[in-house]
RNA sequence: GGCCCGUUCGUCUAGGGGCUAGGACGUCACCCUCUCACGGUGAAAACAGGGGUUCAAUUCCCCUACGGGCUACCA
């Protein structure tokens, strides 16, 4: 490679959400671009009316800046969250450069590698029902591959309606160099005539894309294994311009469980789903980023900045990746845990109850259940207990194994006189009140289990919890006691 | 059907002509322990199959099988 400056993009057509696996295209073309100090940019690619929607555009361009994947160049939203574009190689939207779209494929049939094709919609479909029932492999006839000249500029003038199909070699083939495939060979008889510009004026990926890319003097055209069969076309553009061509990968596709192609029906492909469900941000990338690539080694855990300094092209890898929801699991909980308290808490305090006004019981609450999280969502149920007025009993033991419910209720009557011994400094000290509550126990000469466990249980109203110092600590004394009063009361009812 | 791409534990992967094929997630066991979670230790778990090449193939080549992508006036 030359020094020239590397340039790369992501051109997302905007029929909807941010697919999950746009997202790992779009990092992996940020990631080379900031590791060779290069340009990363975005462009949109609309030129199917059709399936335009609206408001898709900043829905994409919020959910890439979500996720720290701004680009550098072409269109992104402002502070104001307008779609806007930068830069010198704009229009970044290919609806807006349809005259130069027009212009390229005029130039194409000047150089006769490219004709005008009058076919009508009818015709094509008779073409492939024939094709199909002869069993012959389907595509365009080149009907009107060598029209008289003559006739096709009468026929032109006279408002005929027709689409620009590339005119390719029918024989010979052509060598696709990918950096992560190698050479990918294509004969060139298989390959279609295809339309580059569609009857309503607007080109098609094929031509549009090229023409952008090459304008927006892009270096590396990184884009899904889906692209690679239509590579033959592309370089067959670039070719008959005398283009330098850009350096191609065509990244393995991302699976579902059943090595399917990733599908809305089997789970969240929408990025903007797992961020809405409170995925972080970093945790995605560093997932995403290692979903098909790998710098070699052992660790597991990559910040952005990391990533960005290890990322090469070479070391993608070739076969479809699953999509292993188990391990992002894993990853968040990893991220949620190593966030500063501040960012943490604020995750978190939404999905607790409004209704409840004291802060640092809550935030205490919070803090409690970090390591259990996946999700910020899920303190909700976590926590549930602390917030309940009342704690059913009747569906938990309160007493230890086979000891008695006399014993229990002896045990709950002591911790009450622990708790309300606790000064200030020791009230919110998990770790203070465990030597403390250890210490009384011991001088009782009573058990671990047949102490704690009721108290545990006085506490949460539940067989499964934090331990009782923690739950000490988090409630406070005066809720503490409260509790234990509730537990009590059941037990003597 | 045709063309193209791919195939290391269940999953993400490291490795690469000679290794006890390594790590992570998940699973299981044990430890810690009043329960759960965390943490610690450990276990089970893979080179798709068949031919070559080679002193030696999981690694290189070929074939088969299986999986996937493409086969539009969609991207």
């Amino acid at each position: 490679m030359s020094d020239k400056r590397v340039r790369t993009r992501f051109a997302p057509s905007p029929t909807g959400f941010l697919h999950i696996g746009g997202v790992r295209t779009a990092l992996y073309a940020q990631l080379l671009a900031k590791k060779h100090g290069g340009i990363f940019l975005l462009r949109v690619e609309d030129t199917d009316q059709a399936r335009m929607v609206p408001g898709a555009v900043e829905n994409l361009c919020r959910t890439l800046q979500q996720l720290n994947i701004t680009p550098d160049e072409g269109v992104w939203l402002d502070e104001n969250g307008a779609v806007t574009e930068r830069g010198e190689h704009g229009p970044y939207t290919q609806s807006k450069r349809q005259a130069i779209h027009q212009k390229y494929a005029q130039e194409l049939v000047a150089m006769d590698k490219a004709y005008p094709c009058f076919c009508t919609a009818e015709r094509l479909e008779e073409l492939r029902q024939t094709q199909e029932i002869t069993k012959r492999p389907t595509g365009y006839d080149g009907h009107c591959r060598n029209l008289d000249k003559q006739e096709v500029q009468n026929r032109i003038a006279n408002g005929e309606k027709h689409v620009i199909r590339l005119k390719l070699p029918k024989e010979g083939s052509v060598t696709i160099n990918d950096v992560i495939r190698g050479d990918v060979i294509f004969d060139w008889k298989l390959i279609d005539d295809q339309v580059i510009i569609k009857s309503d004026g607007m080109a098609t990926y094929h031509l549009a894309s090229m023409a952008d890319d090459h304008d927006m003097a892009i270096t590396h055209v990184i884009r899904g294994e889906e692209w690679l069969s239509s590579a033959p076309k592309h370089v067959f553009i670039y070719e008959a311009f005398g283009w330098e061509l850009p350096v191609f990968a065509h990244l393995p596709l991302i699976l579902n469980q059943d090595k399917s192609k990733l599908s809305k029906r089997q789970g969240d492909v929408a990025a903007e789903d797992y961020l809405q469900k409170g995925y972080l941000p970093p945790a995605l990338i560093n997932f995403l980023a290692l979903l098909g690539w790998n710098p070699s080694g052992e660790r597991e855990i990559y910040s952005h900045d990391e990533l960005a300094e290890l990322f090469n092209l070479e070391k993608i890898n070739k076969a479809g990746a699953v999509f292993n929801l188990e391990k992002l699991n894993w990853l968040n909980n990893h991220y949620l845990r190593l966030l500063p308290d501040e960012e943490y808490l604020a995750l978190i305090n939404p999905h607790l109850p409004a209704a409840e006004q004291d802060l640092e019981f809550k935030n205490r609450i919070a803090l409690l259940f970090r390591e259990r999280l996946i999700l910020p969502s899920e303190i909700s149920v976590w926590s549930e207990f602390f917030f309940a007025d009342k704690l059913d009993y009747s569906a938990v033991k309160l007493n230890w194994k086979d000891h008695s419910t006399n014993e229990a209720i002896e045990r709950l009557k002591a911790a009450k006189t622990w708790i309300a011994e606790l000064t200030e400094e020791q009230e919110h000290d998990a770790g203070a009140i465990e030597t403390i509550i250890k210490d009384k126990i011991q001088t009782q000469g009573w058990g671990n289990g047949d102490t704690l466990w009721p108290l545990r249980v006085a506490l949460s109203g539940a067989e499964k919890s934090p331990s009782p110092f923690e739950l000490i600590a988090t409630y406070g004394p005066k809720r503490s006691l409260a509790r234990i009063d509730e537990a009590l009361a059941f037990l003597l009812k």
